[in-house]
DNA sequence: TACATTACTGACCATTAAGTCATTAATGTA
DNA sequence: TACATTAATGACTTAATGGTCAGTAATGTA
């Protein structure tokens, strides 16, 4: 068996290292943020545990105090960053009154505040980067975030309907094209192949919502051609 | 020097193994797709050069001699990717005449035929998930293809913009609204987590495009009510 | 201050996978 | 058939990292 190197940390230069401290508490949150942060950034399979835990100010040995294994982090990465976004969900589900218009954009902004614009909206790029990987986690994403989060939409158009505020439109579609800017400015906010400077969210999301009341709303009767896209062959 | 193990490929069952094949010319290519496909369902870092040459039926030594490391048959699957983005793109450049609707609808389904329904669309979400891995691709691809991409758009809305077809809005972040359910479609198509079963990519495009002609006409001077949205604190 | 407890550490081990190269065999040519 | 060329192979080397555990020191208690 081998020993540990002659020096005993206590030496050398003296206040170089700083002193080990003992948080219980406060360990479990610091290190699954690191790991978010890190797994954003490189990937799953890309990010070193040992880079995780001098992320957060510990050893590796640490790490696996709190964590099992590398995919016992990456779950309760996702599963922290889901009670937030549940939480979220939840308060802007609370009774909400005002036309569809306006409860569309309290969801579309108020994502943004408690989600879109905090490091949660991370989870969103990982669950797209990771979710063959890790069928049962995106499993789990899609039945607690995204059903929810459909749920709240469909409320809304289907309100927005019945009134006569918005024309009758296949709700389930709309749903996913209205999620799917969401989607992808969170996504972009980690992505740089996609990030364009030239737009702040605040005026992606009003445009994105002005677009969409308006193509809602229709002029009742208004017509759309629609030639039949042309499939297979060019031209 | 460790020799070779004792049997020398030709013995045992002997019809087992698949005859060695010279096939210079194809070998690239093929490599190529398998790693596309690899790296779109697993990820870079988490997909193994075994498997890649295994799924194009060849040993990794022969992926070695056609490229120089995992890198670069990392960057020779985005490009080849995007050889083939660009021609489509171009060939959609092409002098169509219509209104700008009509354009409208060819650039989204166009995009679908040529790029979306292919295995293409798995650069998109590579882009996505390895970009922080490898900025200059992230970058090539931001000015070799979305770019392009945003220019066909932007033709779009100002023609139509111009002939008073749409109301005026803002092209360059309306461009970024319509692009997004499109590189949604791309991601989602290889991200179990996003999935919706429910709804075909055309009748997605269908909604999203009635949603957008519907949106950009507008009843001009019509009045969609914007509360400034609440920042900060809850409700 | 002495002692017990346990959060924390980091050297180490074991495994995995990128990358190499001596050898093999498919193919063309005389 | 003999020979030259080179595409293809896969055992090996090597570097990296997930995971372990004997040991260290911070903290509480008497």
């Amino acid at each position: 068996m081998k020993l540990h190197a002659a020096r005993p940390l206590s030496e050398a230069s003296p206040d170089c290292r700083p002193p080990r401290r003992r948080r219980k508490e406060a360990r479990p949150s610091e290190l699954t943020a690191a790991a978010l942060a890190l797994f954003v950034e490189k990937g799953f399979a890309a990010t070193r545990l040992d880079d995780v835990a001098a992320r957060a100010g510990v050893s590796k040995g640490t790490l696996y105090l709190y964590f099992e294994s590398k995919e016992a982090l990456f779950k309760a990465v996702i599963e922290e960053g889901m009670v937030a976004a549940l939480a979220a969900a939840a308060q802007r589900l609370s009774d909400f009154h005002g036309s569809a218009a306006e409860l569309l954009q309290q969801l579309l902004f108020g994502w943004w505040e408690q989600i879109g614009q905090t490091p949660m909206a991370g989870v969103t790029k990982l669950i797209a980067c990771e979710s063959s990987n890790f069928p049962e986690v995106a499993q789990y994403y899609h039945e607690r975030v995204l059903t929810r989060g459909r749920a709240l939409l469909r409320t809304t158009l289907q309100r927005g309907v019945a009134s006569g505020e918005f024309r009758p439109v296949d709700i389930e579609t709309a749903i996913d094209v209205i999620m799917a800017p969401l989607l992808m400015l969170a996504i972009s906010r980690f992505s740089l192949g996609f990030c364009n400077r030239k737009t702040t969210p605040e005026t992606y999301l009003r445009t994105h919502f002005e677009l969409l009341v308006k193509g809602l709303r229709g002029s009742s009767g208004e017509f759309v051609e629609f030639v039949e896209p042309l499939t297979g062959g060019k031209r």
